[in-house]
RNA sequence: GGCCACGUGGCGGAGUGGUUACGCAACGGUCUGCAAAACCGUGCACUCGGGUUCGAUUCCCGACGUGGCCUCCA
């Protein structure tokens, strides 16, 4: 089946036919480096690096890159570093903080089971292509000067009639609905209301380059140029597929978009526009207020980072997702399942069911029920089955661990001592064996009160931990 | 206020103009000393009101409800 994928510019599904096959290339805003990221943040780690799995199985390993940029300049990095390393001059602060949660961000997200990108550039080791990008727009009269700022015109851009793209068009809406909705304070040296900034002047202390267009003080890029400068450097003019959560719509990704078609005088910067939904806790928004502000790093503590991915993809990522614990405990049962049946599993090929259900737009429930269908399949006895069902559940970014891992882990986390539940197994075993079935029954209630569970079949008597 | 998305069975969640989603839970059965697990099977649905149609959960209009964006945000 031909992978069909749906444009956010567009607002339609269409068959994704990517500009060079040989290259396939993905850009996705990546994490602002200055404190844990939540869970919230895991969804588009989730679901792009399944889009990077896939495109990977369609094109082949080497024909795709996949670009996750670092946001490592950034008020909010400023704030933190000074807060945290008083004692150290603030750039030096700043270093601390951004590698620090990087590190940080790379320990969750491969504990998710999310393939490392091909590139993972920094912001801060590109501020030569944003100024090229920023002197671009000025000479095409796209952006000015103003007080040390940079700033980019819409209305210039709009009036500019050429292959250039409509100011608005991504976020749907027109410029006169975004003056009128304005509910900004207008900076002074703005000529519009809907200008937004390139380049900024640098307060003291702060990090800072030289300035681009002649302005004599040094200064800082904007956030949507970063974006706009990496995707440049690392993609090209003109790339497949633009990614991100969908509050970055507008006006991080209209913004982006504007930048790179005036600077290039291009129709388009990507070709597929893809935005993940939002996720909500309980039935809540996520806040810091509602203290249901969940990281990545705190559920991992209570969960396998496969039951996160698992949960995460049970709902297709342009819906918005209920982040609830009994969905956890669904999603954990399920792999439990998984894990048993396919584990250590010859592998075979990936199952076409998978792909097919992943190459209509990601249709991860659809693809979840085609894994239920080659489960039982797998469990019926079939080798060939089995080999199929693990091959795809790796294809996936699942069953990363043996069985056995996979059953200690829950073991461990629960503190129980095997050895002590082996003996009362024995004891059990031997009282139904001389038929003292009340003594035998006290040992099965005793041990469902640490928390252990039975299974009784021909082979002898297993047990597990119960959630 | 402006723009947008969504509203499916007890719960989660796909999809479709007429035919089984899938999973969890529930219920029945097999197995078991009894259970659990496993396996087999069963039931339950498309917010409301109009319209289009031979026929709508699926298309159109409206109402109500939920969520998002418009400001940093995945």
């Amino acid at each position: 089946m031909q992978l069909r994928l749906y444009d956010t510019l567009t607002k339609e599904k269409r068959p994704f036919t990517p500009l060079d096959p040989a290259n396939v290339r993905m850009y996705v805003c990546g994490p602002t480096v200055y404190d844990f990221a939540h869970i919230g943040n895991a969804r588009p780690v989730i679901v792009f690096d399944v889009l990077f799995r896939l495109l990977r199985h369609l094109y082949g390993d080497k024909h795709v890159t996949y670009v996750r940029n670092v946001t490592d300049v950034d008020d909010k990095i400023n704030d933190r570093a000074a807060r945290d390393f008083p004692g150290l001059p603030l750039n030096e602060a700043i270093r601390k903080v951004t590698e620090l949660t990087e590190k940080q961000f790379h320990d969750d997200v491969d504990a998710l089971g999310a393939l490392r990108p091909t590139v993972e550039p920094r912001a801060t080791e590109h501020i030569a292509e944003m100024r090229e990008i920023i002197e671009r727009l000025v000479q095409g009269g796209f952006a000015y000067v103003a007080e040390d700022h940079v700033l980019f015109s819409p209305q210039a851009m709009n009036a500019a009639n050429s292959v250039l793209p409509r100011y608005g068009a991504l976020a749907n809406r027109s410029l006169d609905e975004m003056i009128a909705g304005a509910r900004v304070d207008v900076a002074p040296y703005k000529r519009d209301s809907t200008d937004f900034v390139l380049w900024k002047p640098a307060k003291p202390g702060e990090p800072s380059w030289p300035s681009p267009s002649g302005i004599s003080v040094p200064g800082r890029p904007g956030w949507h140029i970063e974006c706009s400068a990496m995707a440049w450097k690392h993609l090209g003019e003109q790339f497949d597929i633009h990614g991100g959560g969908i509050d970055l719509v507008f006006p991080h990704h209209e913004n982006e978009l504007a930048q790179s078609a005036c600077a290039f005088h291009s129709d388009r910067m990507a070709n597929v526009w893809m935005h993940n939904g939002f996720l909500q806790v309980e039935s809540e928004k996520m806040s810091k207020s509602l203290g249901n502000f969940i990281t990545i790093r705190e559920s991992l503590a209570d969960w396998p980072g496969e039951v996160l991915r698992l949960n995460m993809l049970k709902t297709h990522y342009r819906s918005p997702i209920d982040w609830t614990s009994k969905a956890l405990e669904e999603s954990a049962k399920t792999l439990d399942d998984w894990y048993e049946v396919a584990a250590d599993a010859k592998a075979e090929r990936p199952s076409d069911a998978v792909i097919d259900a992943l190459s209509d737009d990601l249709n991860t429930p659809q693809m979840i029920a085609a894994l239920h269908g080659l489960r039982n399949v797998a469990a019926s006895g079939s080798e060939r089955g089995r080999g199929e069902f693990a091959a795809t559940l790796r294809l996936l970014g699942f069953l990363s661990e043996s069985a056995a891992a996979w059953k200690g882990r829950k073991q461990q986390a629960s503190g129980i001592d095997a050895k002590q539940i082996d003996d009362l197994i024995s004891n059990r075993t031997a009282a139904r064996a001389r038929k003292d079935f009340k003594e035998s029954d006290r040992i099965r209630d005793e041990l469902a009160a640490m928390g252990v569970v039975i299974k009784d079949s021909r082979e002898g008597t297993t047990w597990e931990i119960a959630r």
